[in-house]
RNA sequence: GGGCGUUUAACUCAGUUGGUCAGAGUGCCUCCCUUACAAGGAGGAAGUCGGGAGUUCGAAUCUCUCAACGCCCA
């Protein structure tokens, strides 16, 4: 059996997949020692990008880590039905075919919503599968399920029923393009270079005027009121006198009110209750007038005169200013930098307003979770993002969840003349007619752990799966819907829905900027699938992703990927390559321990401790230490030395010794497949097939490694660690002094006598990886002449090249090595010179240091005396 | 205005409870198509750890302060 020369993903990809999904692997019936992960949801008719990419590979390598492990796992996916986005899109589309939403009415639109459910729902589905998500898929629920929908319905009855939802005329957030309420997280504030318009008020009675600084002059039309600070003395007697408000042409109170900032323009603001948050309150405060100025799709309403109805709010604004201006009442125009609150669906400038909406009361939900987030039941990963959690929970608002949409779940509440029905069903009796409104997403995606599990019924899976164990989620949805979700399990069910909060990064372009569709800086993962193979895009996203900060991405970082999955390839290309049919491989408890050698020892000791390292890693959620954790055993450990070691043996003619440490080299190679699995799903099931033996099960279905400690050993460690130095400096003689690395050379050693020892149990190991023909060594051994000297652990290493070397090239060299030890020897020395470190710190590390100096010194003198020997 | 972060090599980032003249990947320089891999191998250069002050025998790491940048909330 061989390896191909090179991997193809795409056709290992759908081999494998198609495996798994046919064999059911991924299904979750037991009842027991269960591990549970519930997909955030994506947008049903969304497509996949990078965040999911990182994301759901997050969730996949928790899953299939867990699985190997031994836990039962479910993976429970789904998707949302993403109320405004879809209404948007398919409201679009019907435009688009000429058709009106208002004219076919609520339950044709639905219908149509529907069909583009079903049209795009699967895509991101099956670009989940082409990922290599091991979803239950037997499982995938929908917010808008007859099931979930019913879920949904009840919690809102049951909130209803218990006090916490009232329907109230607030200041909302109204999305004029959406022609929608939102909630205040949907709202995103962008910096804008705007104007101060500093307008003059003119006093009844009086010459003279106040001026009012404001950035939307056109809401002046719907002023009530002009108030100053109570403690302002400029203005005290001006208290309690009215205000011809210009063009209008109507008199408003001036009044005094404290929250006014008197060093804000000119510490007198005008108040436009209906339009401002801040105005309203102060209107109520006050009993000022409310007057509504605008229609829904925000143009000037019948309230203003005449010549501005109708007029969309900046063209007003135009208009305005221009009057003012020809009636001399602009005092001035300054430039004013501001925040101005979007709406983040539909991107236009949100315009407050008083409106008739749903409300949920969120204080008392908020107390039992941010309990549970402080007592450590439910744990941050990073941490820090409690305190974001905890800052806005104690200092939560009311939540707006109705929308003025039909695409979702239509509230249940009914009206009959002043009557008002709430229930699950509708009420008995004529005449009565539901609510319009439907309710916010987040109110549907907020129930999602119990709700896919069957709540509000009382169902096994309930017992089985909930609370589930860990969610990954992005940390810009922390409060839209990882607290929601707190509360609502806590709410429901009197139980948190998940012990562990993983928040991934975020995936920006390699300038830092947001990745979106409009820049174009957002690469289609399917393309970056095909191109470098679904491990490589996989295994370098987990490479560059930092823990708790940004990613900044770019298509060049894939390369790492996909670079450490051609060598993973051809590493075991190479073992295989080397198994042909008098080779007989053994498994680890059947290799006899007398026939090790040893690097043997070494890389079965490098190994269990990258297990361990692995394990505790993966453990503490830090996915991208432990892949580089791999990483670098893979590639510096096994392939770099180990292999390159192994050869000696396997070109050998002895069988049994190219048996051992091809044995050696298949049981490594195994353990690395299966730490690398989660990460690298395909290729290691790929390569696991090849090497698998009669008994063993594919490699998904595998149990996890387990660590010998008693294999770690840090004696053989340390004696490689120092074979290696040696080896390197050869190298790097013949590198810096151009000799061709193919000349081979003869080595000599002088050192004391343990040191000669390891030398001794290891001389075959130089000449391979190093072209070295002979090797003398010992402790009384005399220095050749022209030679070319290293200074290795107590350990001189000459090399003599008699012809070959260029004196003056080797002079600098040593006086290079030279500078570098005196630099270690004296930054030691100033410590063990210095009475204060000897008399006040701990022992072992004077003594540590002592030994450094003592280590360094001697080596120093070694190469000083070298390079005399040389000079003279 | 309030909160949370970040600042270490040209770039992107590690750096556990303070204790090996500071590490990795990429890029750069030199050499090598050596039969697993040029998507590779060998060697190398490169950092006053944002500035300043303090605590300590000892600070990238702890404290204070200043600065720059980013995010969230109002």
């Amino acid at each position: 059996m061989e390896l191909p020369k090179s991997y193809n993903p795409s056709e290992v990809e759908v081999k494998w997949y198609d495996h798994w999904e046919k064999n059911k692997v991924f299904s979750q019936n037991d009842s027991s020692n269960t591990f549970t992960i519930m997909i955030p949801p994506p947008n049903v008719t969304g497509i996949l990008h990078l965040g999911h990419v990182l994301n759901n590979t997050i969730q996949d390598i928790l899953i299939r880590k867990e699985s190997m492990m031994g836990k039962n796992t479910l993976w429970l996916p789904g998707t949302d039905h993403a109320s405004i986005a879809t209404e948007t899109k398919v409201t679009k589309k019907l435009l688009s075919e000429n058709i009106n939403k208002k004219e076919i009415g609520r339950e044709k639109f639905i219908e149509h919503s529907w069909d583009w459910t079903e049209k795009y729902g699967g895509i991101i589905i099956n670009q989940l599968k082409r990922l290599g998500c091991s979803c239950d898929w037997d499982r995938l629920n929908f917010t808008m399920n007859k099931e979930y929908y019913d879920a949904v319905i009840h919690a809102f009855v049951s909130l209803y029923n218990d006090g916490y939802i009232y329907k109230g005329e607030r200041m909302i957030n109204w999305d004029p393009v959406g022609l929608t309420a939102v909630s205040d997280e949907e709202v995103f504030y962008k910096e804008k270079n705007g104007k101060l318009w500093h307008i003059k008020y003119p006093i009844k009675g009086s010459n003279d005027y106040l001026i009012v600084a404001t950035t939307r002059p056109e809401t002046m039309l719907g002023d009530t009121g002009v108030a100053v600070n109570p403690s302002d003395s400029r203005y005290n007697d001006l208290i309690g006198k009215k205000i011809i408000l210009p063009i209008v042409n109507k008199e408003i109170p001036i009044f005094s009110d404290e929250y006014v900032d008197k060093d804000f323009g000119t510490g007198c603001v005008k108040i436009t209750p209906a339009h401002d948050p801040n105005d309203f309150e102060m209107a109520q405060r006050n009993n000022l007038e409310i007057i509504n100025i605008m229609n829904e799709n925000a143009s000037l309403n019948e309230n203003v005169p005449d010549e501005f109805q109708n007029l969309d709010r900046f063209e007003a604004r135009k208009k305005i200013v221009q009057r003012l201006e020809d009636l001399g009442l602009l005092d001035k125009i300054e430039d004013y930098k501001h925040k101005v609150g979007y709406s983040e669906r539909t991107d236009v400038i949100i315009e407050p307003r008083i409106s008739k909406q749903w409300f949920m009361k969120m204080k008392e939900l908020a107390k039992p979770a941010l309990k549970v987030v402080k007592d450590k039941k439910i744990k941050f990963h990073p941490s820090r993002w409690e305190k974001i959690y905890n800052h806005w929970l104690n200092n939560i608002n009311d939540w707006c969840i109705s929308r003025q949409l039909w695409w979702g779940h239509q509230i249940p509440v009914w009206y009959k003349n002043k009557e008002i029905y709430c229930g699950v069903n509708p009420p008995d009796g004529d005449g009565w007619t539901q609510d319009e409104d439907v309710l916010d997403t987040w109110f549907s995606s907020w129930i999602w752990p119990l709700a896919t599990l069957g709540w509000p019924n009382k169902t096994k899976d309930l017992d089985k799966f909930y609370p589930t164990q860990d969610l990954v989620t992005g940390p810009d949805i922390i409060f839209f819907w990882v607290a929601r979700m707190i509360m609502a399990g806590l709410y429901f069910k009197k139980e948190i829905p998940f012990s562990n909060v993983y928040f991934t990064s975020i995936i920006r372009d390699e300038h830092g900027k947001k990745m979106s569709k409009s820049l174009g800086n957002s690469p289609d993962p399917i393309e970056l699938f095909e191109e470098y193979g679904v491990d490589a895009v996989r295994v370098s996203i987990l490479l560059i992703a930092p823990q708790g900060t940004d990613v900044l991405f770019s298509v060049d970082r894939l390369e790492q990927g996909r670079n450490f999955m051609n060598k993973l390839w051809n590493s075991s290309r190479f073992l295989m390559m080397n198994i042909n049919d008098d080779i007989n491989i053994k498994t680890f408890e059947k290799i006899e321990i007398k026939n090790l050698e040893s690097i043997d020892f070494w890389i079965i000791s490098k190994m269990n401790r990258t297990i361990d390292s692995v394990n505790n890693q993966l453990s503490s959620y830090k996915l991208n230490e432990a892949i580089k954790t791999i990483y670098n055993f893979v590639w510096r450990d096994f392939c770099d030395w180990y292999i390159e070691f192994s050869k000696i043996r396997m070109y050998g003619n002895n069988n049994e010794e190219k048996e051992t440490t091809l044995s050696v080299s298949v049981y490594v190679l195994k353990n690395i497949l299966q730490l690398l699995h989660p990460y690298a799903p395909f290729i290691t099931e790929e390569i696991w097939s090849f090497f698998k033996t009669k008994d063993e099960s594919i490699i998904v279905q595998t149990k996890w490694p387990i660590v010998n400690q008693n294999m770690i050993n840090n004696e053989i460690e340390e004696e490689l660690s120092f074979v290696m130095n040696i080896i390197s400096s050869i190298r790097n003689i013949k590198s810096e002094l151009n000799i061709s690395p193919k000349k081979e050379a003869e080595l000599i050693c002088r050192g004391p006598e343990n040191k000669i020892n390891i030398i001794n149990n290891n001389k075959k190991y130089f000449q391979s990886l190093t072209k070295i023909k002979s090797i003398l060594f010992g402790q009384e051994i005399n220095k050749p002449k022209q030679c070319s000297t290293a200074v290795v652990n107590d350990v001189e290493i000459f090399l003599p090249l008699a012809g070959l070397i260029d004196i003056d090239k080797e002079i600098n060299r040593l006086k290079s090595n030279i500078e570098d030890m005196k630099g270690r020897m004296n930054s030691v020395k100033k410590k063990i010179d210095n009475k204060n470190f000897i008399n006040r710190a701990p022992e072992d590390i004077v003594k540590h240091e002592k030994e450094k100096f003592s280590n360094y010194k001697n080596d120093y003198d070694k190469l000083v005396a070298n390079l005399e020997s040389l000079i003279s």
